[in-house]
DNA sequence: ACACTATACCGGTATAGACCGGTACAACCG
DNA sequence: CGGTTGTACCGGTCTATACCGGTATAGTGT
């Protein structure tokens, strides 16, 4: 009744037992066979049903529970979590794909795609390029349901994208493009600050100039630790709010 | 040499062993008995020199880990990572350690601490109470090095801090407070949005009226997932930046 | 009816051993 | 000398087992 059973794991060594576990269980709760609130198969279910040890269960859902999809309850069980409390996660995504989870359509008009050659010494340090010319520059203005909602200028090594000048940024998502050449984001670092809209950029945001804005500053990394993007967005002040969720780390202390 | 002995963990049930490990490595990491880049003990290292077994050593290591302190290279041993790369991971922290942490001298001028009567209706919902009088409001002029950084108003249930209303919050951090009070705050959800400081606002923080602020929401909760502050602050634009760091989430697929 | 107790679960912790493929290095061989 | 081959170590994965304290419930005794 369960749907777990021992053909769902393969034991060849090509994929860690713990991870098609993780997997499995990852799928009964994104296809809704286990749902917000219910108690997922105990770790020793899982172990007796799939012919596998119960450290080995237990490591699949223990990372299940590290990512925010299931929660345990020493002595009741492990639950699946709310939806609402794991989607809050700090994740790195497009513009594209955070407006549709915004439930907002996106867009882009492209300003601008050219080899750079007023580059910003921060850019230039921070990208790991000392001359002119050896980063792209993207401008776009970015729009949700069709309205202006932030602008976007991105700096990318050409060394590493030099096919990006004939792609089509108008419609698509850059990050997509990237990953369809196999170039594969890893994490970015980012800094937010408030600031005011300049008379040209507020013409594009079609807002009052002065109106205050949000400056996200971001640089991509690929999984190899190098720096593949510098973007800074502006993006509207009325429209547009970051969030995220925030732990408590560890107390120091309760050794010896 | 190695500094690591039976002696060091006590085997009485009192603290799990692999919490006393991670303690006793984070030490050596924090005192400087082990620095960047250099190798740590090895898994089975500390699992002979410490008289555990190696899964009880390992799993010491893998929070250490995922914490972001070590990082593992496979056949080689695990490494001590950049401490650059975990400062900037995302962490509820109070503005007294935020200011800290950023090389600066908290301060607060006191403004306000009373029982509440005009509580926003969000507020109000957010923190699960229904009438007024049922939270103590405290408005803190916030300093870093003894100018004006941030405005800050907090709710709190009154049922849950009585005492609130006669503590010193001239000086201390509320977060200080609220723990010695046995409070453990566990996580917090953050909103950030430009805005613009009004008259009011912009003469506290010793800015011109309309410059741009940072308004940043955060509804704190305690270990038991109860709502415990809701604060609005407002930052002076051109003072503060808030950082984070973003991961690219796991890929669908790979299993079956 | 009520309180207690036995039982059967649960996750949390810990053990000892095993095998894999990758890395580093020294010893050996042509 | 240079290349290959051991060998020792590394983290990664997996097994089988054990005991703890918490939770829930059914049954027992008052």
């Amino acid at each position: 009744m369960r749907g777990l059973s021992r053909g769902d794991v393969n034991k060849d060594g090509s994929t860690p037992i713990y991870s098609q576990v993780e997997a499995l269980i990852l799928d009964m709760i994104e296809t809704g066979k286990l749902s917000t609130g219910e108690r997922a198969p105990s770790e020793r279910e899982v172990a007796t049903s799939l012919g596998i040890s119960r450290m080995t269960a237990r490591a699949a859902i223990s990372k299940l529970v590290s990512d925010g999809y299931l929660h345990t309850v020493a002595g009741k069980g492990t639950f699946v979590s709310d939806p609402k409390l794991r989607q809050d996660l700090l994740e790195l995504t497009s513009f594209t794909e955070d407006m549709l989870r915004r439930g907002l359509r996106p867009g882009a008009r492209l300003l601008g795609l050219e080899v750079a050659d007023q580059v910003p010494l921060k850019v230039r340090r921070t990208m790991g390029v000392s001359g002119d010319s050896e980063l792209i520059s993207v401008r776009r203005l970015r729009t949700a349901d069709g309205r202006p909602m932030c602008l976007e200028t991105s700096y990318l090594p050409r060394a590493k994208v030099p096919w990006l000048l004939e792609e089509d940024l108008q419609s698509g998502s850059l990050y997509r493009i990237l990953e369809s050449r196999s170039i594969e984001l890893a994490k970015a670092e980012e800094h937010l600050e408030a600031t005011l809209a300049t008379e040209e950029e507020s013409e594009l945001l079609t807002v009052p100039a002065g109106s205050p804005a949000l400056l996200i500053e971001r640089i991509t990394y690929t999984d190899r630790d190098e720096p593949i993007e510098y973007v800074k967005s502006l993006y509207r002040g009325d429209r547009y709010r970051f969030s995220a969720m925030l732990f408590k780390k560890r107390k120091k202390g309760g050794g010896s």
